[in-house]
DNA sequence: TATGGCCTGATTGTATACAATTCTCGTGAA
DNA sequence: TTCACGAGAATTGTATACAATCAGGCCATA
């Protein structure tokens, strides 16, 4: 019975590894959002077929990590100072409201687990592990995100836009300021939880994601001068 | 010069007519969300390959029309309950979240236009013609969408949802209550563009969506019954 | 009768072939 | 020089071929 179950999906689709290695390629900003991507040229350094890297392109153009040149092939959709900001928008109206949702029925085993994130991630910044900090604070967000997990398309899209924003949040976490902040507005967003007030959850996480956006504006604009 | 500037885009890619074809039958409820969708059958219905056809499954995925079976094939999404709920709650947030957005910038003669479009409604209304009550206030939120379509992620977002809902709307407006409300509704909205007062707009707008939400969950009900 | 293996048809995944379209660039005419 | 034009390259769109996978039934065996 057991041994018979669940053991579907052990061969990978070519067209999800492309997909991934674009993506990542992409997020990590090691693909410029300047190059040309082509069917044919993409897939011979994939050393695979134009199917599944044509298949892998549409995906992504419908993720908006890419978009259609007006001519032929796509581009790496740029991180212009209006897109950032139009991301972080969507996102805090968006996980504003999911924090609302939340608020009326997390449990006290949740609150604790929440918690347990941020201290794990104070410890770590007193200690100047970034990358713990990092970890955690991911942890955090995924966590109430899993929260909202049964409003299908909410979570599918808060979950795509918050994948679109991590290669600006990576940087942003470098500023020792800016994590403490992070840190002190994971706090807000659960005493708002522990106080069951919607209202207050909602405006709490609107402005932690704003925060966020002006790490991240901030970041661009060094990148810019850089 | 002029001659040969754009003229682009005389053949409609096949691809693009199996995904609005598809798109129409799932939307008019011509295809049942029971029915099993194999790319070989669909490819023969429409007398086309299975590559364009797998093609447009893909989108209709990305876009929560169709889901993938656990097995093999796709299937059209039901519109439980839930579902329908969770589609309208989004639309309220993302909307009332444009409308502000908009009040910050309309100009004197957007208002006309607006105004415009729900006077022709209501003579609509008046004599009994109802598929030109349904046009105009189609009109009516399409020409907001457009006030945003700089906002690309929000605009994508907002017609997407739209799209998905169009086919309990057809159905609401069937009760001439529910058309004289939908209405009601569209002058309120106008008002609070008027006075711009963004938080009244995002107010208004939420309340007009809560309102199609129940006329829509009504005539789901409805449905169960017959 | 129940169990497990194996075959077969159905369906999908990937590669490849070919046609259609667009781009590039050089050549010749004005 | 500048422009129009066409040949050939580059790229995409669609069809098709073939391999891999899966569901479901059939049969042998315990």
């Amino acid at each position: 019975m057991a041994v018979h179950s669940r053991v579907r999906k052990q061969t990978v689709p070519v067209r999800k590894k492309a997909y991934e290695h674009l993506k990542t390629a992409i997020l990590s900003g090691h693909l410029s959002p300047k190059e040309r991507l082509t069917e044919e040229h993409l897939a011979e350094t994939l050393g695979v077929s134009r199917t599944p890297v044509r298949e892998a392109l549409y995906k992504l153009e419908s993720e908006g990590l890419i978009r259609p040149l007006e001519t032929r092939g796509f581009i790496v959709s740029g991180d212009s100072k209006e897109e950032v900001k139009e991301l972080f928008e969507l996102r805090a109206i968006l996980e504003g409201y999911a924090l609302r949702i939340i608020s009326e029925r997390i449990t006290e085993e949740s609150l604790q687990h929440l918690n347990t994130f941020i201290d794990k991630a104070q410890a770590a910044l007193e200690a100047n592990r970034m990358g713990d900090v990092f970890k955690w604070n991911t942890r955090f967000h995924d966590y109430l995100h899993e929260l909202v997990s049964d409003s299908i398309r909410l979570y599918r899209l808060i979950v795509d836009m918050r994948k679109q924003v991590l290669r600006h949040r990576k940087v942003t976490l470098q500023s020792i300021e800016g994590v403490q902040r992070t840190l002190d507005g994971h706090q807000k967003i659960l005493l708002a939880l522990r106080l069951k007030d919607p209202e207050l959850c909602e405006k709490t996480m609107r402005e932690h994601i704003k925060l966020a956006k002006e790490d991240a504006l901030l970041t661009l604009l060094g990148e810019h001068i850089a």
